[in-house]
DNA sequence: TGTACATCAGTGAACGCGCGTTCACTGATGTAC
DNA sequence: TGTACATCAGTGAACGCGCGTTCACTGATGTAC
């Protein structure tokens, strides 16, 4: 990664700069996002709070790069999930984005609170920016399933009616750049696959599934396999639980 | 509410209690649940830091008052909602408890990110509280209508395995007193449900929809009737969505 | 290779802030006779 | 109804804390000749 012309100079700090980055995540893993404190992680880097600020222009800066940090690696981790499925295999490349999701997000807890959970006090996310790019790009993945699986699908989507001007434009066009064949309804379809696996992954990581059942992981299997049929896609033969 | 047999002193104890507690929520709804602090609260509502220490013994407990009233509301709502429907008619009290449930957290999003949302930095939630106990309430609810759909529901669950072990004893007790017929894949299924239901609650109320459709509502009102239909239910004629 | 200068990462002290919590106290409200 | 006493909600000052941010500075690292 990167441009390989660095001087010393610049590679160090860009190391330090990444450094910074991997403490603030350390910290949060630890207290949350409010945790986030510029003072405690110089003092893990044993350096002085004023320091950070040669690598960041504000905390509110830091965050940014870590929000934008994690939503990259999300969307890296479904797209090698993808990749590692037979492309044609429709329901199993469902399988493995939505076990890749959950796996992500339960391995680490606090990115996917970084991103999917509450806003960390004081800081406010700037509009458009390169973490709303990567959001799209998430979402992007799985409407490229759904295309994939909408010749089974449709069908029972036939009943909902929905126009373009339903949607935001960014993600009409990314997908139509991809897709360009899917209708809205298809869109509209990603959007609720998006949340059927999204739901139990949060309460999972939230902590409220494991008060009331022992194997959020089966359920979570069950729930996916469910998804898959109900998108008239014939059942996978064998599946692995993460 | 309450005994009736209240001095004075003591109404305006309680008054005073709960008027604290308006204010927290307030300030949650402004500032996210880590913006919480007493000293502001005190400041709103003319008094002194340290008065507050004669209503709720340190910061904690008032955390803990306040998740257990938010949870009590829910349970509340939910039931209310139950009700509101004719209760042999299944498909839709799932939608009328999916829409309430939807309805509660978009029009409370402190509220619903206090309970389900990042824990409150530094606050560390007692076992087996009375927030437990009402987050048991809710399931229990759902659990009711999964009851009453399982004659149409059990077939389409059949390929799955589930024992009573691999659930919290708590939620089978409850469940179970409710319904004594009912088989452990049921309660596999009504996580399921619940889980579906938070997805897309939890993304809206997080801002992840807004930014993709124009209008969550309806997306949600498709997910409930594509759930209710999965379930066996037959299509309710007419919905209302909020 | 050696010297003179420029760069710039990191220091350390200071700023003003809000926080939770404690405590001796005041003064109004309630109670007993 | 009036007085003497007990209760107790709320005060205000203080504690020690960690925070984000600024700034003049030092001293090591890099560059030019």
């Amino acid at each position: 990664m990167g441009q390989p012309k660095m001087s010393r100079r610049e590679r160090l700090r860009a190391e330090t700069a990444a450094e910074i980055k991997a403490i603030a995540l350390k910290h949060m893993a630890a207290g949350g996002a409010a945790a986030l404190s510029l003072r405690a992680i110089a003092r893990d880097m044993g350096m002085t709070a004023g320091a950070i600020y040669s690598y960041y222009e504000t905390r509110d800066a830091l965050i940014n790069a870590l929000i934008t940090d994690v939503y990259t690696s999300l969307a890296d981790t479904l797209e090698a999930a993808h990749e590692q499925v037979d492309e044609h295999d429709t329901a199993q490349r469902i399988l493995a984005h939505g076990n890749a999701y959950r796996q992500w997000a339960i391995s680490h807890p606090e990115e996917f609170q970084l991103v999917y959970g509450d806003p960390v006090p004081g800081y406010q996310m700037p509009e458009g920016g390169p973490a709303t790019e990567a959001e799209l790009r998430v979402c992007t993945l799985l409407g490229q399933l759904v295309a994939a699986a909408w010749p089974h699908a449709a069908a029972a989507q036939a009943g909902e009616e929905h126009s373009w001007e339903d949607f935001q434009p960014d993600l009409t066009d990314a997908l139509h750049t991809k897709e360009p064949d899917l209708p809205p309804a298809a869109l509209a379809l990603t959007l609720r696959i998006w949340g059927r696996m999204h739901g139990l992954v949060a309460l999972e990581v939230y902590g409220h599934l494991r008060t009331q059942i022992v194997n959020p992981a089966k359920l979570y299997q069950q729930e996916l396999l469910d998804l898959t049929s109900s998108l008239g896609l014939p059942v996978p033969a064998a599946t692995t639980v993460g």
